[in-house]
RNA sequence: GCGCCAGUAGCUCAGCCGGAUAGAGCAACUGCCUUCUAAGCAGUAGGCCAGGGGUUCGAGUCCCUUCUGGCGCGCCA
């Protein structure tokens, strides 16, 4: 449950906040009833020491005194003794940074490898009960890029959230009903007479799904039951239909996603939501007074939560639309489950229902703000540097599992969260399927076979790393051994940001640091041939840095090779 | 037309509630393997942070505006 950085922050601003108070006290500044806040940030620039803080700037107006005498004040009255720092100084236009002790650096290692698998979990989130919806694919078809990307990012996030201290519950919500399933039985139904009436005899529906795997169900279902359903009841048919691709598509969907390594707690079913569930929020809303009805449409005022115009609840022919059943859904998340916080992944394409969907939290009696929504623009997908268009409609979409049948997990997931969500990702086919050595994560995961090489090597000569007393770690100190403990110190922070920002991307970003300042130190310190306890204390730092390479990829649900 | 998101090196992107000299990868060029994995490291070169105003000790970061690109504004989901 360490986390380095966040402490030695803490530190800093209580041994400022005290020296702050004694300057007062003694006269050497005046006293002032509201000052701003200060922060304390990690300089870009070492030399500028390891932690810094612009206190001394941000008082300088209260105190009507320059920045860099203020500076002067505050480090006259700080008290370093047992703080870990060893010294500061007063730099620019009135920074003061602090430079950490040697004790800090083993201490670090310490931690880490004391923390094992489990160094880089807090307990940030105080157990609060987050749920992350992600993917939601229409069991209709295939999943295509966006889905990959919701999926690797969703999953991530969940794990950032998870390791930080939060209780992550990870859905699925199955589109299993409604107007996309009606479409889909008039697709099946189609190509099903299309069969055996050829394709001309039959009109395929506009609006109806055109992909491969509709025909492909369609052939299925004839396989099995031949002709007899060519002159049954529409309805009939259209029901049968759907009753045998509806299953078929949805176990593809988990069995994809399982191969994806993402494993949801609830697949949650938009069929369960009909009919109680939308009515129970429709009569929520209506004691509200947020219900109308108008040319045989049930609405609700939209216009009265910041709504641009009013929506449709349940339309003229009876049928409730998906942003009724979207309600339910949600009420059921905080209502019935009792969820703190909920977030969904979605496509950049759906940010015009975000607003909408908040306000009909609040609509039906619960806080909108407790759903976030984190938007993801969609992957733009490249073939012989050509944009490759992806559509259901085209039917030639490449499916999540046209694209992990040639593309490594390990690199597809890596990959999809190298950048962050609500920035558009170009996906270039080409790169990621003949050149996929290239990729970032081989260069984390060599880092971690170094390691593991290392540690082989010693073993064939009888070496066994042993635990270093804090004097023997304490000789690791070129630049190239600090800036690595360094890295491995920020990793708890580094996953609190992530789930605090909702950004999973921090975590391959870190993953790439962390193997970059690994190989430096790599090329600079040997660890074999070194004396007894400078070779020992180096081990330490190698299986320190291991314990985190392992516990980011881990985390990443990347694998961690030990060879390669 | 209105709204959301974006615009940083040739390309793809970082830049931590405003901080010090704007960073990394790829591509280009130059070096480093008889010693723990060269899928690596070191170095060179590359910039009007889209343009213009403003806020302040200080702006890539905040505000206004213009331009450019992506997306959205259904009794679709």
């Amino acid at each position: 449950m360490t986390n380095p950085v966040s402490d030695a922050k803490q530190s800093i601003s209580v041994l400022v906040s005290a020296a702050l108070n004694l300057a007062v006290e003694t006269g050497a500044l005046p006293a002032c009833d509201e000052l701003p806040p200060f922060v304390v940030e990690i300089p870009a620039d070492t030399s500028h020491g390891d932690f810094a803080t612009n206190a001394a700037m941000v008082w300088a107006r209260a105190f009507k005194c320059a920045p860099r005498k203020v500076a002067q004040e505050i480090c006259a009255n700080l008290k370093l003794d047992g703080s870990g720092f060893d010294r500061v100084e007063i730099a620019g236009p009135g920074f003061i940074n602090f430079f950490l002790g040697a004790q800090w650096f083993a201490d670090v290692v310490t931690a880490v490898l004391s923390g094992g698998e489990r160094y880089g979990r807090t307990d940030f989130g105080k157990g609060e009960k987050v749920q992350v919806e992600f993917v939601s694919a229409n069991p209709t078809g295939p999943m295509h890029m966006g889905n990959a990307r919701g999926g690797a990012i969703g999953d991530c996030l969940a794990a950032a959230l998870d390791w930080s201290g939060h209780e992550v519950t990870r859905e699925f919500y199955i589109n299993d009903a409604g107007n996309q399933i009606e479409k889909f039985g008039l697709s099946l139904d189609a190509r099903y007479l299309q069969i055996f009436k050829g394709e001309e005899a039959v009109v395929f529906p506009e609006d109806g799904y055109h992909g491969e795997d509709i025909k492909l169900r369609a052939q299925e279902f004839a396989d099995i039951h031949g002709d007899k359903f060519v002159d049954a009841d529409e309805a009939a048919r259209k029901k049968a239909l759907i009753d045998f691709a509806l299953p078929k598509n949805i176990e593809k969907l988990q069995k994809d996603l399982e191969s994806y390594r993402i494993s949801y707690d609830v697949w949650f079913r938009e069929s369960t939501l009909h009919p109680d569930a939308i009515n129970m929020a429709i009569k929520a809303m209506r004691e509200r007074g947020m219900i109308y009805e108008n040319e045989g449409a049930l609405w609700y005022k939209a216009t009265e939560n910041g709504g641009e115009k009013d929506e449709v609840l349940v339309r003229a022919n009876g049928y409730p639309t998906y942003f009724a059943a979207d309600i339910a859904y949600h009420y059921n998340k905080f209502a019935v489950r009792g969820f703190d916080r909920v977030i969904n992944v979605w496509g950049a394409d759906h940010h015009g229902h975000v607003a909408r969907l908040k306000g009909a939290m609040d609509a039906v009696g619960l806080d909108g703000d407790k759903l976030d929504i984190v938007l993801m623009q969609l992957v733009r997908l490249t073939k012989d540097g050509k944009p490759f268009k992806m559509s259901k409609r085209t039917g030639k979409a490449v499916s999540l599992t046209d694209l992990i049948d040639e593309v490594p997990v390990d690199a597809a997931r890596f990959f999809f969260n190298m950048r962050e969500p609500n920035s558009s990702l170009d996906f270039d086919l080409d790169l990621a399927v003949s050149e996929s050595s290239q990729n970032p994560v081989y260069y984390v995961q060599y880092a971690h076979a170094r390691i593991c090489s290392i540690l082989r090597k010693l073993s064939e000569e009888g070496i066994t790393p042993r635990k270093c007393t804090s004097e023997e770690l304490r000789a690791i100190n070129t630049s190239e051994e600090l800036e690595l403990i360094r890295r491995l110190a920020r990793f708890p922070q580094e996953i609190i940001d992530a789930a605090k920002n909702y950004d999973p991307a921090r975590l391959t970003k870190y993953a790439i640091d962390a193997a970059t300042d690994f190989h430096k130190y790599y090329n600079a310190c040997r660890v074999k041939d070194e004396a007894e306890p400078l070779m020992q204390a180096r081990l330490n730092l190698c299986i320190a840095t291991k314990t985190v390479l392992y516990n980011v990829l881990t985390l990443l649900k990347i694998t961690v090779p030990e060879t390669m």
